[in-house]
RNA sequence: GGGCGGUUAGCUCAGUUGGUUAGAGCGCGUCGUUCACACCGACGAGGUCACUGGUUCGAGUCCAGUACCGCCCA
């Protein structure tokens, strides 16, 4: 530490950060390093695009979160995922951009003012729209650049200066001109259909923002008298079963199914409508399930969906008796003004009174429910603007149409690709979206009505109407469809309708990412969106992305989902602060495998934070080794020179470059990030570094160089997946190599293995090493010779005795031993041994004492492993078809190893002999 | 009703063209007078890879079916 403390740089670089390259402390600390980090990062200008002009340009857009609020869990994973892809790019030279955003959240943002207006006892209504969305525009002023500094706790290297709000004038720009585009070829209509009303938000909805839950509730089967001849009920009922007794006030017919011989002569005669009186007739109709109740349904074509499909095959007269609000109205006769429970009970008690409720009966069905506040939503008939998926615009193109044949036709891949059916299911079964909503936040429908009822469609606000030149012109009162205008982001987001530089470069962008449960609300959206606009490119090109990655849910311990209602949601930003954002997105990187849900648990974060400190330490290690000197990095010329342990290293990098290079091509980001880990602690630290003790103390310094290297390449291999402590680790080490080196680690090459090292010989060898040094630990440990002790070994080797010899000095001071390699043949000094085996090498450690009974046992249990071992393997090998079809390297591989098997087996056998 | 996923060590999860004795973290047990790290190290215990059948020289991995759990769509 003292000498560390003497450092000086040995360029005269002014160092870019304090502590690095001065006295690292024994434990790594992020909350002192990560927002001087980021800084450094940003104010270099490093989250702006640059890279070379011959590589692929790299863009993925960010998914906007909710302007409403904070971040959560679902975000810190998408950072964490999003930022490893783009901070890989960019360490590969590729021109890299991450467009960042947040979204109006029409709904959401509005609920979260009207509860601000509440406490200060006031209404939206009585505020008026104008204020309203003024001081809407007040709060999102105030969260955008909150959210954007959360984004900025957890590492990610997003272009901020590109930062984009789905209400800013460009997007309101692309959203006008895309519905006028869409409203002139006729796909967005305005129509009279049944909804989904959410009676609290006052709104409809889209059959997507609809949640259908399972609930317990009662089946009423009521009475309905038989009108006769002369207009008097008769006895004689036809009984309807139904879930909403309510809703009869509404009725306007009764159904039967056609086929159903139950009622075959009642179709068409005359019901008496009880309480109400109105005569309803009774009609057939194939949708009517025979099995459901008594086969016999009351038809409310005013607040049912089936009903209203009713209604609008016979013709029937739809009645409305609800409000807004979920209240009876004046249709509702005696009952009006109750809401709908209270209204169902005092109907029930007046059927019951009168004699007209047959039974009840318990029963559970699925009731739709609001997704967002969870209030039950009432079907309604109402004049909604529309957007027709299926509509052809051209000969062979329609919205859902494009979509569905780009994933099918490979111009988009969807990874993990089994949710490409799930996307395909849902794209070829679509429906019309009801795309506008009765709120104040969010982007005004752009159609004007005239006072002679023309009506005027197009992008900037009109003055006069074109056709009666009238100036009193009242806009449409609706928004749209939040995510009507993020499913334009790819291409809106880089400038679109115009003709931008980033929409020329950036466009189609390489990867979409975000949780599977808005696959439909809005991956499906940017491809319908995407390649409509930008069809003039062709389908090639005309894609928002050319590859979507959907990752999975986070749930608590328990597998719950976490919820503002339940308690349960765990804050991304308390968690980095505890453990560190490295700590947090290392831990849900490599958690569970993309697309799969995930449980999260602090234990984890704990042990990516530990592993942090590992890093952390063993950097240390070097650097404190290295002291002020810059070294050269190993060079393959010089391969021979190298110790075996530092050709297996530098080997074993080597392939770890290639394992991280697959894996992230792959997107198994996860797995990447585990064999790093792997590498670096049971490699890196647990041998290679151990071994280079020695070696340094006796005044070798060809580790130096190894170590150096190493380190460098794996801060570089880990930086997408933990950015601040390898970067901070990284401004030290870039000192100690000689050559250029980039200013900062995330604009430094990532390494790619040229195959330079790879030593086949090196592995195997000191994997041999390894285990006889094992063997030597476990005889320790089971003969329990005390801690201290350096007791006496004895390697009697063969094949391996180069290795063993070379590597004796760090056996010794790793295994605690006096360690000696002796011919096969050779006898040991005389005393007491306990013995192991590793293929052809015999180990034998010295012993005070040994108890021949339990060192029997032991051998036996030892050699009936080999045996059995062996065994199997003579078994495959004697198979002719195994040696007919098996590849070569398998069968050589089998019988080296059945080789080392029947080697230690009669070691072994020997051994116990000699017992 | 249609579809998808899961079931691997006590817990949470890896294991992607089928190939030599199935891995990690956490937890557990024993030990730790060693100069990067106790946010540590060493050693160890712990698995009929849900079940049944099939394909194959060879199956955690492919196929069919069963059970249980979860999700999506209607």
């Amino acid at each position: 530490m003292a000498c560390l403390a003497a450092i000086s740089s040995p360029r005269g670089h002014a160092m870019t950060t304090p502590t690095a390259g001065s006295i690292l402390p024994p434990a790594y600390e992020p909350a002192s390093v990560e927002s001087r980090i980021y800084e450094m990062w940003e104010s270099a200008g490093h989250f702006q695009p640059k890279g070379a002009p011959d590589r692929n340009p790299y863009c993925i857009i960010m998914p906007p979160p909710n302007v409403t609020g904070e971040l959560h869990l679902g975000h810190g994973l998408e950072d964490a995922i999003t930022d490893a892809l783009v901070r890989w790019h960019r360490m590969q030279g590729d021109p890299t951009l991450w467009v960042p955003g947040e979204d109006h959240a029409g709904i959401a943002t509005q609920n979260v003012i009207e509860k601000e207006l509440a406490k200060e006892g006031l209404s939206r209504h009585e505020l008026g729209r104008e204020k309203f969305v003024e001081r809407t525009w007040m709060w999102v002023r105030k969260y955008r650049s909150r959210i954007a500094d959360q984004h900025r706790k957890l590492g990610a290297s997003a272009d901020w200066s590109r930062n984009v709000f789905t209400l800013d004038p460009e997007i309101v720009k692309a959203v006008r001109t895309t519905f006028v585009s869409l409203y002139k070829q006729g796909l967005i209509y305005r129509g009279l259909r049944m909804i989904n009303w959410c009676p609290r938000c006052e709104t409809a909805l889209s059959d997507l923002e609809v949640d259908h839950i399972e609930e317990q509730a009662k089946l009423y089967f009521i009475r309905y008298p038989i009108i006769g001849e002369g207009g008097m009920p008769l006895p004689d009922t036809v009984t309807v079963a139904t879930t909403r007794p309510e809703t009869m006030v509404g009725d306007t017919a009764v159904a039967v199914n056609p086929a159903d011989e139950r009622y075959e002569e009642k179709i068409g005669r005359m019901l008496m409508l009880p309480i109400i009186g109105r005569e309803i007739p009774i009609v057939a109709d194939d949708a009517v399930k025979p099995e459901f109740g008594t086969g016999a349904v009351k038809v409310t074509p005013g607040h049912d969906p089936n009903d209203w499909e009713i209604g609008q095959r016979h013709d029937l007269p739809v009645i409305i008796a609800m409000d807004l609000q979920a209240n009876m109205n004046d249709e509702a006769g005696p009952y009006a003004g109750m809401p709908a429970d209270e209204a169902r009970a005092a109907i029930l008690s007046d059927l019951e009174d009168e004699g007209f409720l047959d039974h009840i009966e318990d029963y559970s069905h699925s009731v739709a429910h609001c997704s967002r506040c969870n209030t039950v939503i009432q079907p309604l008939p109402s004049e909604q603007w529309w957007l027709d998926v299926r509509k052809e615009y051209e000969p062979g193109h329609s919205l859902s149409g494009d979509a569905a044949a780009a994933v099918r036709e490979g111009q988009i891949s969807i990874v993990p690709q089994r949710f490409e059916k799930v996307y395909l299911n849902w794209m070829d079964n679509i429906r019309d979206w009801c795309i506008s909503r009765q709120l104040w936040w969010g982007h005004q429908i752009p159609v004007w009505y005239c006072e002679n009822r023309h009506t005027i469609v197009q992008v900037t606000d009109p003055d006069t109407c074109p056709e009666c030149g009238s100036k009193a012109l009242r806009q449409d009162e609706d928004v749209l469809d939040t995510w009507f205008s993020s499913g334009l982001a790819p291409h809106a987001d880089l400038g679109w309708p115009d003709d931008t530089d980033a929409l020329r470069t950036w466009y189609p962008t390489a990867d979409m990412q975000m949780g599977y449960d808005i696959m439909f609300f809005w991956c499906a959206r940017m491809v319908m969106f995407g390649l409509y606009n930008m069809r003039e490119r062709g389908p090639e090109d005309a894609v928002p992305f050319r590859n979507v990655l959907f990752h999975g849910l986070i749930r608590d311990a328990n597998g719950e989902k976490m919820t503002k209602s339940r308690g349960n949601v765990v804050d991304p930003l308390i968690v980095a602060s505890q453990y560190g954002a490295d700590a947090f997105r290392f831990a849900i990187l490599t958690g569970a495998t993309l697309g799969a849900d995930m449980k999260y648990s602090d234990e984890r974060i704990a042990a990516a934070r530990n592993f942090a400190n590992k890093l952390w330490n063993s950097a240390r290690f070097v650097l404190m080794k290295v002291g002020p000197r810059q070294v050269r990095r190993p060079h393959p010329l010089d391969h021979d020179m190298y110790a075996l342990e530092d050709r297996w290293i530098l080997s074993r990098l080597e392939q770890l470059e290639i394992d991280v290079d697959a894996s992230m091509q792959a997107y198994q980001l996860g797995e990447a990030a585990r064999s790093i880990e792997e590498f670096l602690r049971n490699e890196f630290c647990d041998w290679y570094i151990e071994m280079t003790k020695v070696r340094l103390t006796a005044g070798d310094e060809r580790p130096l160089s190894v170590l150096v290297h190493v380190l460098d390449h794996g801060l570089r291999l880990l930086h997408p997946f933990m950015p601040f402590v390898t970067e901070e680790l990284w401004q030290a080490v870039r000192e100690r190599v000689e050559g250029d080196m980039a200013s900062q680690l995330i604009v430094a090459w990532f390494p790619k293995s040229g195959a330079n090292w790879k030593d086949r010989g090196a592995e195997a060898a000191m994997e041999h090493v390894i285990e006889v040094n094992r063997t030597i630990r476990n005889i320790r440990t089971e003969k329990k010779l005390e801690a201290g002790a350096r007791p006496a070994v004895f390697l009697r080797a063969a094949g391996y005795a180069a290795a063993l010899n070379e590597t004796l000095p760090a056996t010794a001071f790793t295994s605690r031993v006096d360690g000696t390699v002796i011919a096969p043949d050779a006898e040991l000094p005389s005393g007491e041994y306990a013995f192991g085996r590793v293929a052809d090498t015999e180990v034998a450690v010295a012993l005070p004492a040994v108890d021949i009974a339990v060192e029997r046992a032991r051998l036996e249990k030892e050699l009936g492993e080999a045996s059995a071992h062996a065994e199997r393997l003579a078994t495959q090998l004697g198979n002719e078809q195994f040696r007919a079809k098996a590849p070569a390297h398998v069968i050589s591989g089998m019988e080296s190893t059945l080789a080392e098997a029947r080697v230690r087996a009669e070691g072994l056998r020997e051994r116990l002999a000699a017992l």
